[in-house]
DNA sequence: GCCAGGATCGTC
DNA sequence: ACGATCCTGGCA
């Protein structure tokens, strides 16, 4: 059967929190060697605005930082500790720079285990830095789609983020969101 | 140029 | 609790 069709650039281009926990139970597909890798989001951050002192962004607009800052619905990787990608979706309007990390996935189809850790998602899905800029939202290699599956607003839970002790007063803001079965 | 540090993960 | 390993930003 077919493949469901891509999230379109207005499901990204609005509030980062909304599209957040919005991209909740939504598949992340990653077309292989002729076979369809696929994975159920359960888990993400995001990172808003120049201010969130845990976003590259914090920094300014760099080379590096400029993705966060283009058109939504675009893949920002970057690869983190020397030997992790990390995968996120670019979300807001143009030059508001705001990103949303997939944390970890559900297996679907050709997933054989929880991908949870954003490392492992790009481990599992082959996803490089060759994806960064990647649209997101045509059937390509690499897009996330609506299944139609349902996740229940008052079954997602928000907590701080993971690993980002270094942005002070702003790891503590509860800008990660899981759900739970 | 050089250096400190990192949105992680597996192993000790 | 720690090491692997390399990209990034800041400073000289």
């Amino acid at each position: 059967m077919p493949l469901p069709t891509p999230l379109p650039r207005n499901f990204y281009n609005r509030n980062t929190h909304v599209v957040a926990k919005d991209l909740l139970g939504k598949l992340l597909i990653r077309k292989k060697d002729g076979n369809n890798l696929i994975g159920r989001i359960c888990e993400v951050e995001c990172y808003v605005g120049e201010d969130d002192r845990a976003s590259h962004a914090s920094k300014g607009k760099t080379k590096r930082t400029e993705i966060m800052y283009g058109e939504a619905g675009h893949a920002y990787v970057y690869m983190i500790y020397g030997m992790y990608y990390c995968l996120n979706v670019v979300t807001e309007v143009e030059n508001f720079p705001a990103a949303i990390l997939i944390r970890a996935c559900e297996p679907v189809k050709n997933i054989f285990s929880k991908t949870n850790g954003p490392g492992k998602i790009c481990r599992e899905f082959s996803i490089d830095r060759t994806y960064n800029d990647h649209d997101l939202t045509t059937s390509s290699e690499l897009f996330i789609a609506d299944d139609g599956f349902k996740v229940l607003s008052n079954a997602i839970i928000a907590t701080p983020r993971i690993g980002v002790a270094y942005a002070k007063e702003d790891a503590l803001l509860p800008w990660r969101y899981l759900y739970s079965k």
